[in-house]
DNA sequence: CGGTATCCAAAGTGATACTG
DNA sequence: CAGTATCACTTTGGATACCG
């Protein structure tokens, strides 16, 4: 929950689910989040299992973000309070 | 989404969902939180118009808050996301 | 009982600049 | 492209003590 509560958290496992496979960049950009900030939560919902990242050898270099069953679980459940959110 | 961000938040209102009408001793108690950070909290979400506050004039003081209709909605949406974070 | 007042340490965040 | 480094800053939240 305290991971769930950090800034743009929600959005980011939301964000993804609606993407599917996602970049950096495209992450980034749906959600207007500092970079350093971005990428903090990024290493924290790896790190809990919700996102797995998936780093591409190709230049210029790739990186895509995906949710795990487990984050995708946690989304279905997450949508509805962000829906919620976004109405008012 | 910066209210429900905040310590406690989500589950004052699911705990207040619960347990109907609750007493300010009682959410203090169902939740290990702090007296000034509990009180911060209960205004906000009473601000937000989640929560209404009232205040009976009796001795012993007592005060009841439980939820309005839009945070019952809130807390409908809510249970799934606790009950996923208290699953892991 | 139901808070508020104070204080303060700790954490979180973003702007900016830079890198492999 | 996909970050990391630095840093200054704001916010937060808990401890403690006290009040109506």
């Amino acid at each position: 929950m305290e991971l769930l509560s950090r800034t743009h958290a929600m959005q980011v496992v939301c964000g993804v689910a609606h993407m599917g496979p996602a970049r950096y960049r495209d992450i980034e950009d749906a959600l207007d989040a500092s970079s350093s900030t971005l990428s903090a939560r990024l290493d924290e919902l790896a790190e809990a299992g919700l996102l797995e990242r998936e780093q591409y050898d190709e230049i210029p270099p790739r990186v895509e973000y995906d949710l795990t069953d487990d984050g995708r679980e946690l989304a279905v459940r997450l949508e509805p309070v962000l829906e919620w959110a976004s109405e008012r």
